[in-house]
DNA sequence: GCCAACGTTGGC
DNA sequence: GCCAACGTTGGC
């Protein structure tokens, strides 16, 4: 999952311990977070937008298929008039922080490697903020997380 | 700040 | 249903 640092970091995550993932407004975003993530599944942190950019650590589902109400909220900047009580249309998931990576793995890094070419966000024109991994390419860029160097 | 890529909107 | 216009994302 992807959030711009300066509005939301690993850092923010680590000292809420908690966050619900809310203000997604696009389809195939929300379909793979209500559909390919599963409670206990363990998520990437990505920091786009960023100097640099890359994987700054590691979080996990602690609920899923929660209400976004912020869409059913005028008064946030996450409002949709199109929500409704019986419709939502926008769901999230609650992340729980699990560790900030001891080495940031920059999409630079990212890119080196053939084993990750397959990565969605590194297709040009990725935009999504959430996007799925084969289980292979998240414990290839754990080691990456991990490693000192 | 530029610009390519993509999604959404709305006139027809 | 088409498609131009517009807005957003995000790397650079």
């Amino acid at each position: 999952m992807k959030s711009e640092p300066d509005v939301y970091s690993i850092d923010d995550l680590r000292r809420d311990g908690t966050t619900k993932w809310e203000g997604v407004r696009n389809y195939q975003a929300r379909n793979f977070m209500r559909d390919a993530m599963a409670l206990a599944d363990k998520v990437l942190f990505y920091h786009s937008n960023a100097k640099p950019s890359g994987i700054a650590g590691v979080g996990v589902i602690s609920k899923q298929g929660l209400v976004d109400i912020t869409a059913l909220d005028p008064s946030s900047e996450f409002f949709d008039p199109k929500a409704t009580q019986e419709n939502p249309i926008w769901m999230t998931v609650e992340v729980a922080f699990v560790e900030k990576f001891p080495h940031f793995v920059s999409l630079q890094e990212l890119k080196s490697l053939p084993a990750l070419s397959g990565l969605r966000i590194l297709q040009k024109g990725s935009r999504l903020s959430i996007t799925p991994l084969t289980k292979k390419e998240f414990e290839i860029i754990i080691q990456l997380g991990n490693n000192q160097s």
